[in-house]
DNA sequence: TAGATTGTTAATCGATTAACAATC
DNA sequence: TAGATTGTTAATCGATTAACAATC
């Protein structure tokens, strides 16, 4: 367990993940605020704007200090200021992105990249067919490269968009080369050593998880197959796999979904 | 609160969301077994390719039922359909896209999609210039079309890949046509009615959160400014913007981190 | 039977929430 | 002062984890 310093003055450290979560969120309402030179802005207001409740913010803020002033609420300008410093967006943080396909370009040209703090340092990719084209107005330099951008622009964060089968090896390259924060969009699990920071983005999985709750909704319960056979449990590990294959394919052809009307939420 | 009954046979309803939102790993790593012919994985084996502990892996797996054999461990291709119907993947998932730029075209073209039980139904835009030209091989068409396809199509799952600006009318459009399970890219926060659920993917919030640690990595405390004047806090609100948008911007140029080491993870 | 591994219990930890005293 | 709203407390809830009895 890394063990910080407690604060010199009011603050103890140990900000609570869930709450380092939020911040981006708050920090998000309170910049349309901002732009829309809102002075002041209550508890209430602001967690409504960001979609939580206001007990669970001034929780958050309690961590941060006493940001806020009893009767009035919270100075906007002030408390983007200290969100800002507290989650590191007052100084410049280069990124790489690693693996210039359809996704690796959209990020190029994600706008909310360089509003934050956050700037592209390198696009790189390892197909000689992809380097040398130009996305979001960068040239797609070659991943033999990677070292040496790494290296000399201090390059801390990497965003993995390659190939899943390629995405452990480019972590291992970007850690080697330095980079101990890594956003990953790859579907794969990534190894990495101590003291370096994964956070990973996976449509998959979303979709995934939207089915299961939808599949509720429609008044569905997946326990034991209404009509067909469940699939037979094989207590006897071996040559099950061919037959529990088949049962699965057989039973992908269930669907009493299309029948169901879809605006109806909770159907009987 | 919603009352799901309970399993008429073994099982009680109500899987924790901590524990759903693991089962596509659980069911990735699985996949990647079954492909290679594996005919059992033990709770250690699997938990190590899903990169959780493998208490929390049987934990899981005990909310869906008895699936494993004492002293064997897990078959592969039960365990991948029990997981399977679980989510809800046995069944045909038609999803709709919004908003066809960089990051509409690249899930447009994102494989994971398919592979799953989810297929694009149709993608879609607002801009003339777009529609008509095709993204994975299918047509682009005209958000005018939104409502007859949901519903011909029974699509309940949409995902938004609009700008934030047009994100909440798309949501509204796709909800009051039917749709009851929104993934949403675009970084605005959607409101919904109850009985529609909403996911995020918000690329610059989890790249402020990888920030907010790396900070610390390198050492360096947010608390007060070591040096420069902390901003002046302003008790009275008002007109203060000013003064504490210029106090960021001073605060900006503070870097102490360009001098570290980026190979010392921990510096002292 | 002996060895292996699951499924479950119980302790612990972290996050959420309502309520309200403090205080502007 | 009276009204408003923060910051904090304490209760509750949900998730994680280690340990081990059950059992293949």
């Amino acid at each position: 367990m890394r063990r910080t310093p407690v604060g010199r003055q009011t603050r103890a450290r140990g900000i609570p993940e869930a709450t380092v979560a939020r911040l981006p969120l708050y920090l998000r309402a309170l910049t349309a605020l901002s732009e829309r030179s809102v002075p002041t802005v209550s508890s209430e207001e602001l967690a409504a704007a960001a979609g939580v409740n206001s007990a669970k913010l001034r929780k958050d803020f309690s961590y941060l200090g006493s940001y806020g002033t009893r009767g009035v609420g919270y100075d906007v300008e002030y408390l983007v200021y200290q969100i800002s410093r507290e989650l590191g967006l007052t100084q410049d943080w280069p990124v790489v992105i690693v693996g210039i396909g359809n996704l690796g370009h959209a990020l190029a040209n994600y706008g909310g990249f360089a509003s934050r703090g956050f700037r592209v340092a390198a696009l790189l990719d390892a197909d000689p067919n992809v380097v040398g084209s130009t996305a979001a107005g960068l040239p797609v330099r070659h991943m033999d490269e990677l070292e040496s951008i790494v290296a000399g622009q201090h390059v801390s964060i990497g965003v993995i968009t390659t190939p899943p089968g390629a995405a452990q090896q480019v972590c291992d390259r970007l850690v080697e080369a330095g980079v101990t924060s890594i956003l990953n969009f790859a579907p794969t699990v990534l190894n990495v050593p101590d003291g370096v920071d994964v956070r990973k983005v996976d449509l998959s999985i979303e979709l995934q998880i939207l089915a299961f709750h939808e599949q509720r909704k429609s008044g569905e319960e997946p326990e034991e197959g209404p009509i067909e056979e469940p699939p037979v449990r094989e207590r006897t590990p071996g040559p099950v796999r061919a037959a529990a294959a088949k049962l699965r394919r057989a039973a992908g052809g269930k669907d009493t979904k299309g029948d169901s009307d879809r605006q109806a939420v909770l159907p009987a």
